[in-house]
DNA sequence: CCACATTTGTCCGTATGTATC
DNA sequence: AGATACATACGGACAAATGTG
């Protein structure tokens, strides 16, 4: 059986989070370390995270300011 | 002007190449060793490729056999 | 305008694990 | 058993953008 990556995890994990409207579109999210911090992985990690949801336009990131949830309907989808 | 990062000009090359048919569906695509070689990037950076690209379906990796291009028909797509 | 802290952005090197040949 | 190759995670270094004082 193999298992999930934690940074595949952590992404599902936001995903799931927006679609069910915990997090709203236009939300900051956690900070790098904050995230770092609340699952237990590396900053690294958590930049893998964002390099995969940031593919799939589910964040968009600031420098200097921070990462941004953005409207589910604008997100990638399967064919 | 932004500059587009090394990892999102690479992907988007692989993309391209597959599009155009340079590259086919079910192609082996080179080791990572030898694409950190083709590109001037550490193996780490080719790694954040895969990643990206492994988001939006384009490559299928199979640990310890290689990384495999796929069918452009089933990537993501925007909305 | 300048200095500083914060935060994200990119890239690198390394260690360890797992699958294949 | 050994070599090769991908998979994941970590830590560090430096740059760039932002905001505050």
């Amino acid at each position: 059986m193999p298992s999930t990556a934690d940074y595949v995890k952590i992404a599902d994990q936001i995903v799931a989070d927006i679609q069910s409207g915990k997090v709203q579109p236009g939300d900051k999210l956690p900070s790098l370390a904050e995230m770092a911090e609340i699952y237990g992985v590396s900053t690294s990690t958590i930049q893998m995270v964002n390099v995969r949801l940031l593919a799939l336009r589910v964040i968009r990131r600031h420098q200097g300011k921070g990462i941004y949830a953005t409207d589910p309907k604008t997100w990638m989808r399967e064919p």
